[in-house]
DNA sequence: TCAGACCCTCACAG
DNA sequence: ACTGTGAGGGTCT
């Protein structure tokens, strides 16, 4: 009895799939049978990059597939972004070398729960946290015949209701205190993620900086990730790596100086910027770790 | 403004 | 095989 599915084939240019989803802006994709698989707005997705197409699948009758090309933005011009950036050469080679690589667009409250979980941990860690949580907590959705079950991401009301212990279970640690005070503030209507899309970005990051757990460095993922602020630059510690050994290699810049460098030498999509830097640097290092 | 603490898991020495 | 140690997309006090 297997399911129908559902296909479509989109065009696409200047997208690399497996670099995107793996670039640690989501932490639910798989590659599966020379495919990616992943939940996403509660369905089964299937996708498969062949040249200048994407194939997807899902299990669910769509009107449209707006809802994916929305999430993949495949609708943006990538040149016109990269033009922007800076004309140096560190963000030269940082687009050599990560060519294809986009920004995506999440649903904000999976987005703003996965990186509280984020906190000091590696993206693998951060996978196998997230995967226990929607097992957990999530409700099924319809899979291909055979497959193991898939959860979506618990919603609001799912984490709001466990308890601090359901959620240590997972994993999480410290976090657990964070995520579900986060949750319970959304759930009594304390802050409205679904408000933020019409702000500006300072008012924006402020509602996101009342949750516990979420500092600057969170806020702006959320920021860029799920709202599509693309002047927010978070700085990590990799990044942190990246603008000092690429911008400033004979001297020690200070930490309040390399926040302020990323806010203003990275123009209007900083954040675009931030990210080719990134998965620049995640690069170098695996090539010649130490 | 600034260390420490915070949970937990893995990789890597010894 | 086993124990010890350090560090990992930060935040809070």
């Amino acid at each position: 009895m297997n399911p129908h599915r559902y296909q479509k084939a989109f065009a696409v240019a200047d997208y690399d799939l497996a670099a995107t989803l793996t670039s640690g802006q989501a932490f639910r994709w798989r590659f599966r049978d020379d495919a990616w698989e992943s939940v996403v707005n509660s369905r089964w997705i299937c996708l498969k990059q062949n040249r200048n197409q994407f194939f997807a699948q899902t299990l669910v009758q769509n009107d449209d597939w707006k809802w994916l090309a929305d999430y993949l933005q495949l609708e943006i011009d990538l040149p016109k972004i990269l033009s922007t950036f800076p004309d140096d050469e560190p963000m030269r080679a940082a687009v050599a070398a990560c060519h294809g690589l986009r920004l995506l667009r999440q649903d904000p409250w999976e987005c703003l729960a996965s990186f509280i979980l984020s906190s000091t941990k590696q993206i693998v860690q951060i996978q196998q946290i997230v995967t226990l949580l929607c097992e957990r907590f999530g409700t099924t959705v319809a899979v291909p015949t055979g497959r193991e079950p898939m959860f979506a991401f618990p919603t609001v009301e799912q984490i709001a209701q466990r308890t601090e212990a359901d959620l240590r279970a997972c994993k999480m640690g410290f976090r657990a205190p964070y995520l579900l005070g986060t949750a319970r503030m959304i759930a009594r209507g304390e802050v409205d993620l679904a408000k933020l899309h019409g702000s500006s970005v300072e008012d924006a990051r402020a509602e996101l900086l009342k949750f516990p757990g979420v500092g600057r460095k969170i806020a702006d993922c959320v920021l860029l990730f799920a709202y599509g602020f693309q002047s927010a630059f978070p700085v990590d510690v990799w990044i942190m790596k990246a603008l000092q050994q690429l911008y400033f290699p004979k001297r020690r810049a200070h930490l309040k100086r390399l926040q302020k460098f990323s806010q203003t030498h990275f123009g209007p999509n900083a954040g675009y910027a931030q990210q080719y830097l990134f998965h620049y640097m995640r690069m170098k290092m695996n090539e010649e770790p130490r």
